[in-house]
DNA sequence: TAGATTGTTAATCGATTAACAATC
DNA sequence: TAGATTGTTAATCGATTAACAATC
């Protein structure tokens, strides 16, 4: 049974929220008024009251919010209060970077595979997890209960993957191929597309030379 | 002289079509229409021709777009025409990764250097390219008329970098580091934050197993 | 109690979609 | 010419901002 519908927009402010808040933690600050949070991020008080009211009164009138309280409650919104086990498909360059990235152990993200296509790969290892063949994808997806999966193969071998992925029960996938992929409406697809990352910022870098060029 | 401003949700539709016009290419189809193209993308066909009328009039009535036209003139709104010299500050593994992606020299991003913090990695090579250290920087900024900076390094570093940089005559910045980088708002800046893209996955993945819960 | 600040409704702004006349 | 499809205006929808009563 669905709630009401909160829109993309919001949710997408959500981790820039929770990161802010976790800040201020840091620097030891017990309780924010929307208005002083609003000066930090950059954003309108009238915003982050409106966002956060999407899931629940976290303030008291008069006092402002309660900076852990929030954090995390936010947290438990974003669902980084449970464990994800996570495998990475591609054990190429960005594929060994995100494996090596620390912080998302910290959020609940359980790295248990790295697998590739690659039979020279098989066995090494990357951050203590051997490399494993895809053959042995499908019975290692439901041993480890796994959740997310994450697409760092090339473009070619991408949709392919992803098949294989939804067949054998994924339910997340987050894509770095440079691919719109094609699943079920069910399964999650969070996309990085970063050379469309890129061509943006190439857009504004290009705008801003045009415009000062014109007199 | 500013023209008419075209709105960021526009931009960051561009990169896509591109893509896809790329791809139609590949597949060798001359010309498409707006009906045609929406289907294929998952948009609708107004917003197509909103969205490109915005640059100006590509298409002819009763035929539709001319695909290799079309690519041509969304790749020179892009400035994926013009040479944009590039580099990478922080040798880690995602520095390196981003290093390898072959994709980028293709569309006008050239590498033209790496560079670190760290003594042991100086001289060390990754594409061919020497690691350098952050005293050569200035000069090799003006010497090579670098454009544009991909900030690769931990957080506590990057905000110093990102002075080190603007001081430097740097344009743009393509920012992986989990911090808004705080620089004069003629240089542009443009944000991969990986953690905050896999915490909106995590949102998803939790409200569908919350949706799938309730009765 | 008085002051501060939320939660929430109403007003505004912007983006998307629909419709259709212009025209190839 | 007739049919197709754009370019563009108008209508709708959704998201952001402003305002203020409720309340700590």
């Amino acid at each position: 049974m669905e709630e009401k519908e909160i829109s993309k927009a919001v949710i997408k402010r959500l981790p820039r929220y929770y990161r802010y808040l976790g800040e201020l933690i840091e620097e030891g600050v017990e309780r924010i008024s929307s208005n002083d949070l609003s000066k930090k991020m950059k954003v309108t008080a009238s915003q982050i009251r409106q966002d956060l009211n999407n899931f629940g009164g976290f303030g008291q009138q008069g006092y402002g919010y309660n900076v852990k309280y929030l954090y995390t409650e936010i947290g438990k919104i974003l669902g980084l209060d449970i464990l994800h086990p996570m495998i990475i498909l591609g054990a190429g360059n960005l594929g060994q970077a995100l494996a090596n990235y620390v912080d998302f152990e910290k959020r609940g993200f359980e790295l248990v595979g790295i697998f590739d296509i690659n039979p020279v790969l098989e066995g090494m290892g990357v951050r203590g997890i051997e490399i494993k063949m895809i053959s042995d994808l499908p019975f290692f997806l439901k041993e480890k209960k796994v959740e997310i999966a994450v697409l760092t193969l090339p473009k070619n071998r991408a949709a392919d993957m992803a098949e294989i992925l939804v067949k054998n029960g994924i339910k997340a996938i987050w894509n770095f191929a440079h691919i719109d992929l094609d699943v079920p409406e069910d399964v999650i697809v969070e996309n990085v597309h970063l050379s469309e990352s890129l061509m943006t910022l190439s857009y504004n870098l290009s705008k801003y030379t045009r415009d000062h060029k014109e007199k």
